[in-house]
DNA sequence: TCTGGGGTCCTAGGACCC
DNA sequence: TCTGGGGTCCTAGGACCC
């Protein structure tokens, strides 16, 4: 086993990035694995996590044998049990996942001290100038020493947690995230500097990360279907469709992209270390039906003021900007939002989104989804038994940090929680899929949301 | 039975200040 | 009374990612 020992103790190497040595480390249908980790028998079997065929809801993740059928991440459920009725429906279990995403990191951390978790599933990895801290044959290209190495982390991966996970490795972070969906299921694909172009050439746009939908239209109406041909139009041409992010899709397609890692401890984003605040905190939820009795409404709303409130009271941040979002039956979507002092008083927070929602639900229309965000997040202090003015949240956030969100509900969110029921007779909080309400495998343990 | 939930970043118009 | 720009903040919406 490799372990890193070297001088490099955090932040990105200076070093330019003239070598592949930037690696995008992915876990594959991380959530399907890790539920096959818990579950042996789900393997090779069709599997859906993101609830029940029925629910509102879409694919979170889907194995292999189900995208056989057609299914894919983001489809409903409905459409996902036409097409694979006899695939295996599992809820969707937040805390379990984040769990083992650190185990994950864990592991990669023995590899290289510069590591950047860009989402539950998928981190960047640095090299650069690690080359001679790892044992390698004589005859061996650094190059082949550091692809050899990152078949080692994912060799190390499936064999302490059992989860596959592929790799790409390249000069930039692009060209590596690329290689890495490339690499699926199971594998690795060093780019070699210098090949970049040539990989994207004969890719659709759509690979990129960042061309979506939208951008991918325009594209085409453009007769620009692969990233050869955006590659070859001129950058003028380019601003049109990109914006303020052209300079980085044509640096990116020509095979210049960045290897800036960034500053490190990503995952805690309430401050960067400049003292600048970013980031946001919100809470949403698709009702199961849509609903139009003002009692329910008012309770979501306070359910969900509670909930961004506590977790901005736990993370020692306040929120200046509080926004609501609304979602009429019809799909039409709308937010309103107001800035003032800074909270994280759910009393406050709750004030101003009634305030809003009477501003915004002018018409009568049956409602889908209500959410709550907070964001222009500032200092704030961190969540404190004894020293706190206002003696309910302290005594009530305590419980919650020890137990979880729901160890703990304010009577008015908690009056119809009841009516809320699915109708299979499990316990049941809020909203449509929640962590621990629909089957028996729920892992108090690891579920953070799960009641003791 | 169409269309989840958590984010980040960008745009564009208007208010307001100098 | 008529008239500039530049800068910043606020608000609403939208693209995109996993």
């Amino acid at each position: 086993m490799f372990r890193y020992t070297g001088p490099l103790a955090s932040g990105s190497s200076p070093l330019p990035a003239a070598t592949p040595r930037i690696c995008c480390l992915d876990l594959d249908t991380f959530f399907v694995s890790v539920e096959r980790t818990l579950d042996a028998s789900l393997e090779g079997k069709p599997v859906i996590v993101g609830g029940r065929p029925g629910q509102r809801g879409v694919v979170t993740a889907c194995s292999y044998e189900v995208r056989e059928f057609g299914v894919r991440s983001g489809m409903s459920l409905t459409q996902a049990a036409q097409l694979a009725p006899r695939a295996i429906f599992l809820p969707v279990r937040h805390g379990t996942y984040g769990d083992y995403a650190k185990r994950v990191v864990h592991i990669a951390e023995r590899f290289s001290p510069v590591i950047r978790v860009a989402s539950i599933d998928e981190m960047f990895i640095d090299f650069r100038g690690s080359e001679r801290l790892y044992h390698a044959p004589d005859d061996a290209t650094d190059d082949e020493t550091i692809e050899r190495v990152v078949w080692q982390l994912t060799d190390a991966i499936a064999g302490e947690l059992g989860l596959p996970s592929s790799a790409g490795i390249a000069t930039s972070k692009v060209i590596a995230k690329v290689a890495s969906g490339l690499a699926k299921p199971r594998g690795v694909l060093m780019v070699p500097a210098g090949q970049e172009t040539e990989l994207l050439a004969p890719l659709p746009v759509r690979k990129f990360p960042g061309i979506g939908p939208v951008a991918a239209k325009k594209l085409e109406a453009a007769g620009i279907l692969t990233l050869g041909q955006l590659a070859d139009m001129p950058y003028n041409k380019l601003t049109h469709v990109f914006g303020a992010w052209t300079g980085n899709v044509y640096r990116g397609v020509h095979g210049h992209g960045s290897a800036d890692m960034g500053p490190a401890r990503r995952a805690f984003r309430e401050h960067d270390p400049s003292g600048e605040t970013v980031g946001s905190i919100s809470n949403e939820r698709t009702f199961r039906e849509d609903e139009g009795d003002p009692t329910v409404l008012d309770s979501m709303l306070c359910a969900l003021c509670e909930r961004v409130s506590w977790r901005a009271r736990k993370r020692g941040v306040k929120a200046r900007t509080v926004t609501l979002k609304l979602r009429y039956a019809d799909f039409v979507t709308l937010s309103r939002s107001k800035t003032t002092s800074p909270t994280h008083s759910e009393k406050h927070v709750l004030g101003i989104v009634r305030e809003l929602y009477r501003r915004a639900n002018t018409t009568t229309g049956k409602i889908r989804l209500l959410g709550v965000a907070l964001t222009n997040l500032g200092p704030g202090e961190q969540l404190n038994l004894f020293e706190n003015q206002d003696r309910l949240h302290t005594v009530v956030d305590h419980v919650r940090a020890r137990f979880g969100f729901d160890a703990v509900r304010l009577a008015a969110a908690s009056t119809r929680e009841v009516d809320q029921g699915n109708g299979h007779g499990e316990h049941r909080t809020w909203g449509g899929k929640g962590t621990h309400d629909t089957t028996t495998r729920a892992d108090p343990t690891t579920d953070p949301t799960t009641p003791p």
